[in-house]
DNA sequence: GAATCGATGTCAGTTGCTGACATCAACCGT
DNA sequence: ACGGTTGATGTCAGCAACTGACATCGATTC
């Protein structure tokens, strides 16, 4: 046995997301958030850059996951062909997390901050979904407008399949709105 | 004569650009921004939120002719070319600002904190714009899309018109940009 | 078994930000 | 002309986010 018990971040991240919930995230200090979990102040803020982030760590392989399956994609895919074959191979990874999504979702659009910490997550996702585009020859500007339309699908599907019952899939929200892009762009 | 200076904001707009610039976002403290500016640290903090608020005061104004130009579309537009016809005379305000625009833009790509408050005006701006659209009889996720990707044209092209010369118009890069996303959206 | 390591704890300090209250020129009504 | 009100600012005390320096002590390594 451990000195310490095991699963720090784990337990520092539902004690975050239990509170957040209970009493909203400006009214949850730091230390409240650690002492649930059994530690101090200061692991806390080892473990993350700032009280935001703790809600934040799926963002990592979020990003690698979307980039390697967008490198992946035939080289012959037109970009906008490849991204949405990446938006459904990711859409995967959310099939049995409808639940946890909504009560993270909802902490996180009750509050500014944390507002802008996922819209930073996604910019950054953006910017290396266009990154491994270019890899793939596609030039600027549409490099980066293929990503940034990746996103804006992403985002307006997922609050879509978030907002709902759970019945349909993050998928099926996600293939709808790039046919409403596609729709809403088509003109002369 | 007024008992203090006039123009307080004005003042502190311009320290902090400069004092930004100088040593960094981080290493300039309220306090000397508002000592630059002939004022003191809570004055600073009546006049704007948090530190970051100091430099996007123009969003307001941007958003609310944005939004204005936008309803002004006649009816009969498709929410494209209404978005387009909106960009267009939003590029106009801009056109002999470049010089500001590009020191304010590298300071603020200099700092997360303050990429994060860009990003979250321009989330602002997009659902007003959504609200406008729908008002105008578009429906979700179409509107929503429509706003989405108006914002992703406006982000990339001002990006290439700040980093550029000043020699080719905003409404130059932001036409470009608009064509490059509906080449790539074209597709089956 | 000694040396090292790594996750955690302790403590003191800086900065962002806020509430409560004071000041005093300008303005307003009589 | 004069008393009251207003509004932008100043002063001060305090909390919470975050950081650097150093200590602790099981586990691992040689």
């Amino acid at each position: 046995m451990g000195r310490w018990q095991p699963n720090a971040r784990g337990r520092l991240e539902q004690a975050a997301l239990d509170l957040f919930g209970e009493r909203g995230f400006e009214q949850t200090t730091a230390a409240q958030i650690a002492e649930r979990a059994g530690l101090t102040e200061r692991t806390f803020f080892r473990h993350y850059g700032d009280k935001r982030e703790v809600l934040f760590s799926g963002a990592r392989e979020l990003e690698e996951a979307f980039v390697t399956t967008l490198a992946d994609t035939p080289e012959t895919a037109a970009p906008m062909e490849a991204m949405a074959s990446a938006l459904e191979t990711i859409a995967a990874f959310f099939l049995d997390s409808h639940e946890f999504a909504r009560r993270r979702h909802a902490v996180i659009t009750a509050n500014a901050e944390l507002r802008e910490r996922e819209l930073i997550k996604l910019a950054s996702l953006a910017a290396a979904l266009a990154a491994t585009l270019r890899r793939r020859g596609v030039k600027d500007p549409a490099a980066s407008l293929a990503a940034e339309a990746g996103m804006a699908v992403f985002k307006i599907g997922f609050e879509r399949w978030v907002g709902g019952t759970g019945e349909r899939t993050l998928a099926d929200h996600l293939r709808e709105s790039l046919a409403e892009l596609r729709a809403i762009t088509a003109g002369a």
